[in-house]
DNA sequence: ATGAAAGCGCTAACAC
DNA sequence: GTGTTAGCGCTTTCAT
């Protein structure tokens, strides 16, 4: 294993001394074109790659960003992933990735957090979920910026990225109320991107405002694992009575659903409406195709990685809880939408 | 900000040197254990988290892995995330996060290794693709332990995990052979847990031993974007005698068929038998449910971190390319198999 | 414009 | 057992 070549190869090699070479690789304007150019071609001659741990070390920044990921979240965001890794190399940040298990026992947040902390990563990336608040507590005690996606909070250290549940809820009911429907269901799954609290809030407004009550008893949670959800909505099909409408929190539950009302020969859209959300390839594979809120995905990413280099560097920041735009994708699960 | 405690802070506190420190925190043997109380007891007073950075200044080690992933497999890895982030915690090795991007282009591997050799992780985690080989002579350059999921390949500084492909297309291949069907058509899309190249090898070799011929227009390359292979399908049929059995690469195309065929009129199995590969949701959610291979996605993903944490300890690693078992899970979706 | 030298926070010889 | 000290590779004053 021959040794790395450091930064005092290149000086010698370019016969300068280190803090020249430092001056060079960091584009400091104030070295000669000569000596600039001496340096640069001894850096290319030797392959030359400086150490980001020292780098880290003399500066005490690591130049990183740590991202939290509940496992279970991988399927429904390629897209994110892309927009936090897209940007995360632009603006030359290392991304962390630790990941939390569904429940949170074995592998709670706070523990990741102190392992992100030692890791001495300048900002953390957290998603919306139960225990958040245990999370950002511990943030804000360690003063580490973070960035919340899929759920809106700001802080003196934290910022986030959300699109606003509450409307979602309250436009989609308030469309059917208007409509005289208010033979609603919602189903609540497990969902890191859209507030679901904050969306059986809107749903109860829009009721309210018509004058009725969305009672507890038209919400339905159920599990992640599709064969299970769609267990749940088959025994509910089975022991209530159809609903007109059903708002699923995330696009798999309502594909089961749809397939529940299909085994039960529940006609969709006719008998049946059913709105999911994220807009997932769920949403396109399933049929009839699921009408379904989108979000920007990609968008959520890259914002919230541009916020926590925002708080790093200090730079304005007007909004430290930036609501992104959500749009319904109307297919074939709806036809009064 | 208060800057941050340091072993200096934690050695005063304790009346102790830094070196007693280091010691305590490292879990030598020799401190005496009053003094390791007192130590241990000052670390808690103080909040001290010891600075991973300048640690991996010291030791010349990071103690992190980086992971590249190609940003499509995301939606297919869950369980895989699971298992790198699981093992790498149990092993206490950071997870660095890399994406490249579907094409490639913008992102190519050899930029992504620049930067993890820059990043100085320790070793490096990649996913079968177009563009392995160039990344593999990257690292071999840099030395730098590699271990490779999705694909057979070993070398001094590179380990992998893999599943047999030729095994699955040559048993899939010859089982429908042995009853006298060898109207078989092979779905190629990009996939990078099974290394589809292998598996049409397998198919080959089945179909000579079978004394005949798997001609190259039975292989038909499609999409990962479900609309367009569902299109692509849809064509196909339009304009090709409806083949006996179909071999998908991946459950997502094989669905994006299944709805291609039902569209036709096609009857699944008893007009064309579809098998998928990986078994993700996708295959419990078609209708009829999928065939699928599966693979031990989580496994996987504990196995390439182990095996990269034995090279970088240089401990005896008995196989430097390890063969996962798949298994055929058998659904709705085949009758002859 | 460039060099010398003092850190950044920790580990690991080497002393005692 | 514990302390002293020399690095690890780089950035950043402060001189020159």
């Amino acid at each position: 294993m021959k040794k790395k070549t450091t930064i005092y190869d290149v000086a010698e090699e370019a016969d300068v001394s280190l803090a020249t070479v430092s001056r060079v690789i960091n584009g400091s304007n104030v070295v000669k074109k000569a000596t600039r150019d001496r340096v640069l071609e001894a850096i290319k001659r030797l392959d030359f790659k400086p150490n980001q741990v020292a780098r880290g070390l003399a500066t005490s920044k690591s130049t990183t960003i740590a991202v939290v990921f509940p496992q279970s979240i991988f399927a429904r965001v390629k897209d994110m992933i892309g927009g936090i890794g897209d940007t995360g190399r632009t603006l030359d940040y290392s991304l962390t990735m630790y990941t939390t298990d569904e429940l949170g026992d074995s592998n709670p947040l706070e523990d990741v957090i102190e392992r992100v902390v030692k890791s001495r990563a300048d900002g953390v990336i957290l998603f919306n979920s139960q225990d958040i608040e245990k999370g950002l507590e511990l943030t804000k005690q360690y003063n580490l910026p973070t960035a919340v996606i899929g759920q809106k909070t700001s802080d003196d250290n934290v910022c986030s990225v959300y699109v606003d549940a509450k409307a979602i809820g309250y436009d989609l009911a308030k469309n059917y109320l208007d409509k005289g429907i208010d033979d609603i269901l919602f189903v609540k799954a497990r969902q890191n991107l859209i507030d679901l609290n904050s969306l059986h809030e809107g749903i109860k407004e829009a009721f309210v405002e018509a004058g009725k009550t969305f009672e507890d008893d038209r919400v339905i949670t159920t599990s992640n694992e599709f064969e299970q959800a769609h267990n749940d909505f088959a025994n509910y099909l089975d022991s209530h009575q159809t609903p007109r409408v059903v708002i699923a929190g995330y696009d798999k539950e309502a594909v089961a659903f749809v397939q529940a009302c299909d085994d039960k020969g529940v006609h969709i859209p006719d008998d049946l409406e059913i709105i999911g959300m994220v807009d997932s390839t769920y949403a396109i594979i399933s049929r009839p195709k699921l009408t379904s809120v989108h979000l920007p995905i990609y968008d959520m990413g890259a914002v919230a990685v541009r916020m926590i280099t925002k708080m790093l560097n200090e730079e304005e920041i007007d909004e430290r809880a930036v609501c992104m735009k959500h749009t319904v994708v109307k297919r074939d699960s709806t036809k009064l939408l």
